[in-house]
DNA sequence: TCCCAAACCTGAAACGTTACAGGTAGCCTA
DNA sequence: TAGGCTACCTGTAACGTTTCAGGTTTGGGA
């Protein structure tokens, strides 16, 4: 049987220390319970072959001396991590979007067993390079990732490899993966739609995302529908994006609205953008809802409450953390790719 | 010796299946090298009683097969999780403050064998909570946090453990533990003092934080001061928090201003804040610069394009996390706390 | 020639968990 | 009464690492 100076402690305590509480093990509880560690073992994970008065008596004990599985014995012995990763681009901080989507995946991992670790990477690494190391380590159960390419290396990769993971964005590569998306076709169409019918017709979009990413094609595929039905004039305005510095677009939005051909309504995909626009048509001496009319998304509530002239519409970031946390989560438990989808909607 | 079945793999590979390359471990490269395991993890770590022939060779195997130790063995043997928690309360979500924190602390981790997860805990909840489930698992090697408080229970507790922390804010409990801390004291000072050379004598300062929250001491303290020095009138305006939601802040600033006896300026203490005291300001019928001045503190770099006539004060919250990081690990090592303390200044 | 220390290297044990391959008692059936 | 089944429970081994307590060789000094 056990002996009972392994249960409780590696020696005496020392005089002039206190009694420092050993944390429990699987072996403290089955001492308690005068029963072997294995069957401890099973009857907290509610095994078939043990039996229910069994059962509850180490689950009172364990529950008593706050007992909590040792991460790294369980990993060591399953491979099992319990461990999420979220691999970002540090470069692409759209106002917000970090933090909410950290926010939205832990309030879905807070009622599990898995932590959530960040990952990085600069702008000038290989966006495989964090999703090698993960997979060459082992170090996460399942991963999450944003900046989705149509043809995304790092998805071929983890299928490949059958690690779980889910894309903020969609691919067009014919791997049914998780994903969750915001749904920016319609954004873009709704977007434009709205300004037409203001009487807008030279119409720009800016403040999306490089166009090696895949929803810089959504953007462009409503806004060019809605634009054409609508018989307008898309005008093309290049070097704002997403990823811009504040400073760049407000100036080189100052010259694109002196020019006697600006345009007279914006598509703008960014919230952070949309302010730095303003400033850079107030700076041409126009003024938004009479000379220009504005549209934006926006990832946090800034813009509302910055110009009522601007026409708001919300990507919640937060529900995408948690859609793509859900999706990870239940393709670790072995769920179909293809029921672990969602898009959510402009309202 | 080694059995080179227990080296190389679990059994035949099946025939329909890639040879898949099982991950190397001490093992593997023992059996290669022709030496014990505990020679190999003696050489791989710098052992004195290994010889440096040996230890070239060993070096030289583990880097062509591309050995990295398994953490859960590691943490299974040795305690040490290679694990630094950011622990952030979700709610208090100054614009992008959470994001530069978290890419701060991925710089200085990135080149270090740890890596960084993120607990965030509601508004709700106690903020004890998730440092005593990290204490009580042993789930990191070391804790930032944020949001310190004068007499932090936080702090004491970590303290008595021994758990090396480190935390963005100072307190004044008479513990001395790393921290890193932007002189709030000095800003608000040099705040209010540009202020009054533009004449201003009415002064108010608002979005700061909760006055449980340490740093608000020392704002009212610098605020205060140069109020005082400048023989001019502070005028109280309450309500209108870092915490506060955007829509309260526009209303409740509009309503200031049209009061008879409005401040003639404003120091704000946050970037969000700003933009919706900046709209409440306008809607009340007033002009930034003329009617008002405005001086503010904002994390990110969008206030300094939205309105030139905005005073702006840089925190680095990058660079906060970057210290932070330093801290914690230095304090890992055992380094005196009373040298991982660090202040910046306004410019 | 013998002994001893220094320089290198070694196997076994342990961390906490789970998987494997049983073991035992009690009871029912033939 | 034997045989066998069911319901419960068990010890041992293993995951990969580090620590402990040696072991072997080499060379120098007496």
């Amino acid at each position: 049987m056990n002996d009972e100076a392994k249960v409780t402690g590696r020696g005496p305590a020392k005089a002039d220390e206190p009694i420092e509480a050993e944390r429990p093990t699987l072996k403290t509880i089955a001492f308690m319970a005068g029963l072997g560690v294995t069957t401890v073992s099973r009857a907290l994970k509610d095994a078939p072959e043990i039996g229910q008065a069994t059962k509850n008596r180490v689950r009172l004990i364990a529950k008593q001396i706050g007992y909590r599985p040792n991460r790294a014995g369980v990993r060591l012995r399953t491979g099992k991590t319990n461990v999420i990763s979220l691999v970002l681009n540090a470069q692409s901080e759209i106002m917000g979007l970090t933090s909410n989507m950290v926010y939205g995946i832990s309030e879905v991992l807070s009622n599990t067993p898995y932590h959530l670790t960040v990952t990085p990477y600069s702008a000038e690494n290989d966006p495989m390079q964090p999703i090698r190391y993960i997979v060459e380590t082992g170090s996460a159960d399942g991963i999450i990732m944003s900046r989705t390419e149509p043809d995304d290396p790092r998805v071929r990769y983890l299928t490949e490899h059958g690690i779980p993971f889910a894309t903020h964005g969609r691919t067009e590569m014919g791997i049914e993966h998780p994903y969750h998306d915001f749904d920016n076709e319609t954004f873009a169409d709704m977007a434009t739609k709205s300004l037409l019918a203001k009487g807008r017709r030279r119409i720009a979009m800016m403040g999306g995302p490089s166009p090696a990413v895949t929803y810089f094609r959504h953007l462009q595929r409503g806004f060019l529908r809605a634009i054409e039905e609508g018989n307008a004039t898309p005008i093309a305005v290049a070097g704002i994006d997403v990823d811009t510095a504040l400073g760049t677009i407000r100036r080189k939005t100052e010259e694109v609205m002196s020019r006697p051909n600006r345009p007279d309504g914006i598509v703008c995909c960014s919230g952070s953008t949309a302010i730095a626009l303003v400033a850079g048509i107030e700076a041409a001496g126009l003024k938004i809802g009479h000379d220009v009319d504005l549209v934006s998304k926006q990832t946090s509530d800034v813009l509302h409450w910055f110009r009522p002239e601007i026409i708001v519409v919300n990507e919640d970031i937060r529900h995408a953390g948690r859609q793509l946390a859900q999706a990870v989560l239940r393709r670790i438990e072995g769920a179909d790719p293809r029921e672990l989808q969602s898009l959510s909607y402009p309202f």
